[in-house]
RNA sequence: AGAGGAGUGGCAGAGUGGUCGAAUGCGGCAGUCUUGAAAACUGUUGUACCGCGAGGUACCGGGGGUUCGAAUCCCUCCUCCUCUGCCA
């Protein structure tokens, strides 16, 4: 969430930013936030003082006793009972604005970065960057789910019994590809100086605020009742949550890790027929980076990050092209996002298969990750991005690389698999 | 899962109702000494919020309670350790 010290000290920039988000009531939310601080900080200065008074008489009461003037100290008792009602009904005012700010707060989503286009929806994001030929297909070309059916790699209908729709069983060579994928994508991370952690794949609730999954996000993630755990729509919730209540070193500077993980989705109300096969999944399996950056540094980071995506798939010969999210496209928390969508040529589609994110100082301000700059504590930035989700991109090799007597595997790829056609 | 024990500052560790945000040691930082370093000595060394400042408030695993006053007593949850059981 956004600090309230800076919505304080710059309501013009916040407003300004959020009307880039297309928010609503933007000026009036900010009036708003700025008039609850105000009461808050009231409540609290009156607290403190009400406190320092009955801190000041107990030690009287204290001394008295001591001294065994056992009468006087009962009546400086009896005043003690009034500051404690008035302390009583403070701290219940201070908590509620202390409570009502947060709940605002989080509310409100991150602010643009300067470079971010004004927008509604997806078509309004800008195309920046574009790699690779879109392949000419033969004439019985087919879309991955016939192709998967034809070679026996995914089974939908099997995870339709066992455990639902968007649960599939990877087969054969379909599990062996799966598996030569993270293997790449885990290497490549770790040549670009990443640490590869192993997370857990459930998380409490203070970690799910910790990333912003919650509130707002709460029913697009599985959550295991009985243990009040929730089971993580990507590994960016673990990995960013290490640093949750963190005070790093400089020579801590800069955090980089890498994990594969399964990642979990309700996708409640987002399902329909433009989403067959392996294009929206309820399990998938991501590669994710994390690094965690020192302010003036993060937007260096984040073109490093694109640079790290743009090799992996030139790497497997995808075509993709990079488009700068508007405004209104934008994830709640994300200051600047870069989308990297491949060209899966038998459906006709590009695929989001990654996305680039700075947070800048939004999700350390929940986390309260933060370094020491001249003795004072300032918070740090966290950036995060896909390198790479899997399921479209298996679909996108699928399409692109079928020939009549076979899927041809990406160079890259047959090393890890140890297969060179799947067929 | 059952029985017992324990959670204090970066680490170790004292503190069992008031003068304790907390002894002491180690570590860190600054200084003295030294050509430089080490050693020794001196000082300093948690976080957040309120306040222009002086200063104030809160925090001793989390939450709640008793009391004029809680690191210290009570309740509850969490975590760790030991023994027993079970298990990939």
């Amino acid at each position: 969430m956004l600090t309230i010290q800076f919505i304080r000290e710059n309501p013009e920039t916040t407003v300004k930013g959020l009307e880039t988000r297309n928010f609503k009531n933007a000026a009036e939310t900010v009036q708003q936030a700025i008039d609850i601080d105000q009461n808050r900080r009231e409540t609290q200065g009156e607290l403190d003082a009400t406190l320092a008074e009955a801190n000041q008489l107990a030690k009287e009461i204290g001394g008295l006793m001591k001294a065994g003037k056992r009468d006087e100290a009962e009546g400086i008792k009896a005043k003690t009972s009034d500051l404690k009602v008035k302390s009583k009904g403070l701290e219940e005012q201070l908590r509620s604005a202390e409570e009502e700010l947060k709940n605002l707060l989080y509310t409100i989503p991150n602010l643009p970065h300067e470079s971010v286009p004004k927008g509604k929806s997806a078509e309004d994001n800008e195309e920046i960057f574009s790699w690779g030929e879109i392949p000419a297909l033969y004439e019985n070309a087919a879309p991955h789910w016939d192709l998967i059916s034809k070679y026996d790699i995914i089974d939908f209908e099997l995870g339709n019994k066992v455990s639902g729709a968007g649960f599939p069983f990877y087969k054969g060579k379909g599990a062996r590809i799966q598996r030569a994928l993270i293997n790449f994508f885990l290497d490549e991370a770790i040549a670009a100086g990443y640490t590869e952690i192993q997370p857990p794949i459930v998380i409490n609730e203070a970690s799910g605020y910790g990333t912003g999954n919650l509130p707002d996000k709460e029913g697009q993630m599985y959550h295991a009742t009985a243990d009040d755990l929730y089971l993580i729509p990507t590994a960016e919730v673990p990995l960013t949550n290490m640093f949750r209540d963190v005070i790093l070193d400089e020579k801590d500077l800069p955090v980089k890790v890498t994990a594969h993980t399964p990642c979990f989705r309700r996708e409640a109300g987002s399902w329909g027929a433009h989403v067959r096969g392996l294009n929206r999944l309820h399990q998938f399996d991501k590669v994710e980076v994390v690094q965690v950056r020192k302010p003036e540094e993060s937007y260096a980071a984040l073109e490093e990050m694109v640079e790290h995506v743009k090799s992996v798939l030139e790497k497997l010969e995808l075509p993709y092209r990079i488009l700068r999210l508007c405004g209104g496209d934008m994830g709640f928390t994300s200051a600047l996002t870069y989308d990297f969508e491949v060209y899966s040529a038998a459906q006709k589609m590009w695929l989001e298969v990654s996305s680039v994110s700075n947070f800048e100082t939004y999700q350390a301000n929940r986390l309260m990750l933060r370094h020491k700059v001249d003795g004072k504590t300032q918070l740090l930035h966290t950036l995060n991005g896909s390198a790479l989700a899997l399921p479209r991109i298996l679909a996108s090799i699928l399409e692109n690389n079928q020939t009549a007597d076979g899927i041809d595997v990406p160079k890259v790829l047959q090393r890890f698999c140890g297969f060179e056609k799947i067929n």
